[in-house]
DNA sequence: GCGACAG
DNA sequence: ATCTTGTCGC
């Protein structure tokens, strides 16, 4: 399954419109944001304490060797009260607009296994993923993908924008220099004919360039706006920043042990 | 044919 | 994603 054919582009497009039917974009969860005043609305709730953030990491030299981390972290502190990492084998080559085809199942797995091996009370009540939710061709991308594959809410948080709908870079980095000026600070992004697709958000002064957030899954654009602030320390967010650092550092050991045993 | 192209 | 040196700044 090296380079996928048309059928099997087609086979995964039906099965993105398949799923997107079961995807829910408002706040579905039964936690409050902590810092947002309790109101009436938010009576007997537990407080949102648990952030998780999955990401995978690359062996320079094979592409389909990687390592699968999730980490789960405080929301007031920002430790780290959960790590797993695992090394994973990827037979689905990257292909834009398909990237949950080749990152979904070992994320999912990894997450299945913590659910099976902990007590929900560690479970993460939100998780960030590092990719597109709803900003994405066919309005599915892998935040989405995952969030409905593990049931938990879901946002999407990528580097780099995937134009759809009209929203192309340009577009994207003249709406950065012209609002966000400040910092945290965010702008909606409206496609030509789907609404408002996401939203270009810079966390930090430092971010010149700004990160693209887009709902997953059981989350509202609106919330997850208002709780990236929180997680904002640098350019990346902390729970996605910790499970690329953890990640990457086994793939060196990994390579690294591997070189002084031949 | 040409440009676009999350990770 | 990953390949890479220097470089600017706290």
């Amino acid at each position: 399954m090296d380079e996928p054919d048309e059928t099997q582009t087609e086979e995964w497009q039906r099965h993105q419109h398949a799923m997107k039917k079961r995807l829910i974009l408002d706040d579905s969860f039964h936690w409050r944001i902590p810092t947002a005043a309790t109101g009436p609305l938010d009576d007997g709730r537990p407080a949102l304490t648990r952030v998780g953030g999955v990401d995978l990491s690359f062996f320079k030299e094979d592409p389909s060797r990687a390592v699968a981390a999730l980490v789960v972290l405080d929301f007031d502190t920002l430790e780290v009260v959960y790590e797993r990492c695992r090394e994973v084998e990827l037979n689905v080559p990257y292909m834009p607009g398909y990237l949950a085809f080749r990152e979904a199942p070992p994320l999912a797995a990894l997450i299945e296994d913590m659910k099976a091996t902990s007590d929900e009370s560690v479970w993460p009540q939100l998780l960030l993923v590092d990719g597109n939710g709803i900003l994405h061709p066919r309005g599915f991308g892998l935040a989405c993908h995952l969030g409905l594959l593990v049931d938990i809410p879901t946002v999407g948080v990528s580097k780099n924008i995937h134009t759809v709908d009209g929203i192309t870079r340009e577009v994207a980095r003249e709406l950065a220099s012209r609002h966000l000026t400040t910092a945290p600070s965010h702008h909606l992004l409206k496609g030509d004919t789907r609404g408002v697709l996401g939203a270009i958000y810079r966390p930090t002064d430092d971010a010149t360039v700004p990160l693209i957030v887009s709902c997953g899954h059981r989350v509202s654009l609106d919330t997850a706006l208002k709780i990236l602030p929180h997680l904002s320390k640098h350019r990346v967010a902390e729970p996605i920043r910790q499970a690329d650092i953890r990640s990457r550092a086994m793939v060196r050991r990994l390579a690294n042990k591997a070189a002084e045993t031949e």
